[in-house]
Parts: C-alpha cells; structure tokens; sequence
DNA sequence: ATCGAGAAATTAAGCGCCTTAAATAAGTAG
DNA sequence: CTACTTATTTAAGGCGCTTAATTTCTCGAT
C-alpha cells in the first residue's frame, strides 16, 4: 500500500493549506470596506468557528471552547475579540445560572455576521467548485473521521 | 446542492482538526524519552514539514519558505528550531552562491529525524485506518484541489 | 574595476492564538 | 455557614507568522 506516501503528503499539505486559509483575502477586505467596518478586523479561522456555530443558537463560553476544542480563555479570548467589532453580544441568561455567559449575535449584527460569513465561505465554494459533488462529499467525510479519530471536538451532532 | 453545508462544517472541522494535530502527543513525548531527547521539543506542522521535505533532499531556506507557504523570516525561525535541537544543519553550498543557504539532516541525525516523522505519522495512519484506501485517496485529492485552488505552496511536484 | 540594482538570509518589532496557573463569582452540599 | 465544585475571566508566557530594515553577496553596466 501507498498509504505511506499519502500520509506525507497530507502532513505536507495540510498546514500550508491552513495558512492560506487563515490569511487575508482581498475579496474580504472589499466586503469589509463596502460595510464601513474597521479595516483592521482580522476574521480568524476561530472566529468564523464562533460565527458558524452561533448560527445554531446562542452559545455559553464553556461550550464553545467545547465545540472548538480549545481552552476556556481561549474562547473568551475569541469572544472579546468579536464583541470589540461588535459582531457578537454577551448575555446573562436571565433565570438561569448566572456564572454562564451566553454569547449570541449583537442585536442586529446577525445578517452582517452571516454577510462575513458568506466571504469566508466564497473562497472554499469556488475551491469545491472543481470538484464533483462526490468529490467534494468524500473529502468531507475523510475530514469527519480524522477530526473524530483524533478525539478532536465533537462537532456539535446536527 | 448541499454545498453550503458542507463547506460550513469544513470551515469548522478544519481549524479544529489542525489545533488537535498541532498538540503535543503522550505516544510522541515516549518517544522523545526514549531517544534521549529533551522534554521540551515541541515538532510543530511547520517542523514536520520541513523534515519531510529534507527527506527529499537539501533545501535552501528560500525553497524551503516557498515550499511550506510562508515568508523568509518564519523559514529562518523554523529552522533555527530545528537547529537547536540538533535535527538539521546549515551548511554554505560549496561553489554556489555563497548568500543561499543551505538546510539539511545533521550528520548522525537522518535517522533520528525520520523516527520523529514516524511518531507523527502513527497518528494519522490510525486515522486512516478507519478508511477504505479509495477514501483515503479521495480525501487528498481534495486536500490537492484545495491547496492548490487557494494558491498555496506548490508542493513541490515528486 | 567599481558602482549600484537586486537577491538570499537574517534580525528586529509586533500581533494573534493558544496554553497553564491563578483569581472571581456563583451554585451546591454538608 | 463553610467547603467544594463549576463557569468565566485575568495574567503571564510561548510560538508562529508578518512586514520592515540590515547584512552579505552576485551581477551587469558604465
């Protein structure tokens, strides 16, 4: 089996891939400046992971920590930053546990967050739109299983 | 199409997935231990990368750069790393161009740098174990499609 | 031959994400 | 009421990456 090899290649690959992901986008930069917001506001790979998730539903800091699999400061970290470019809001939930801090969108931030979203998401559709829809679902569960066998988040089941 | 979905778990599976791989490992630490090697070598992505590519061949810090995708400067520091640690020498071409320079194995170290490799490879061949080899080929092929469809490194064609 | 443009690597400064340890605050059990 | 646990945040520090500036060297043109 070649399996040696393909496991070099994704070790190669898959790092530079993240760079590239995480680093900034023209495209992005023209979206953000035809909404007035700040040019300085960098969308990290977490904060789309946060934006994403809070598409669900408003989330406490513990679970997304959870859902992304990093640390509780790290999340609140994630949160702050997003908060400061008034993306998202946090929130006592009202009768509940105090101690939780409910991060969900700010007020009316939710379609600009979707809007910002939507830029992240362009650059990755036009990458898949060079793949067949097999293609595409395959390498998608290829990502499901090793993010899962590397006890890595548990994603959240939909 | 169920594009839209899929590309939203991508973008939440794969930062997660790469922070899982970028942390230290209990399996990795025994090797180090074993081998004599100070605790604190940490082999991050951009370590392992350059090992891999030295496993090609001497690289010069600039292809190096090129290579894994990012700037001079961050080669320099990744390899300074390695360096310190022992894995790699820099060495001055012999009759090149007395500016490049050049990056491979330490001596007696060839060896040792490939036993790390190892260790980083177990854990992505157990991943892979769960696949069928025409899933694992399909994952990188997609893997391929996208490096290379977000103008990354150009993987140095084998 | 030497002078200046350009290239390879490094150094310097700085930012962002992540971690662990410690501090706050709030619920829970005895 | 005290002691233990849990949710979040603050604090301190490491690493990887970037751009700008420096150093050293090559090379072509005058």
């Amino acid at each position: 089996m070649e399996r040696e090899r393909l496991v070099d290649e994704v070790l190669m690959l898959m790092p530079t891939l993240m760079r590239a992901i995480g680093g900034p986008d023209p495209a992005e930069m023209a979206e953000f400046a035809s909404r007035g917001i700040p040019v300085d506001v960098r969308v990290s790979p977490g904060h789309v992971q946060i934006l994403i998730a809070l598409s669900r539903g408003p989330h406490s800091v513990g679970e997304l920590a959870q859902v992304l699999g990093v640390s509780a400061p790290a999340a609140t970290q994630l949160v702050d930053r997003l908060v400061e470019h008034g993306m998202v809001e946090r929130r006592h939930g009202a009768t509940a546990d105090r101690r939780v801090v409910v991060v969900d969108y700010a007020p009316r931030m939710r379609e600009v967050a979707l809007g910002l979203m939507e830029v992240r998401r362009r650059r990755l559709k036009a990458a898949f739109a060079r793949m067949t829809d097999e293609e595409v679902l395959a390498f998608v569960r290829g990502l499901r299983v090793l993010t899962e066998s590397f006890g890595a988040a548990p994603g959240e089941e939909n």
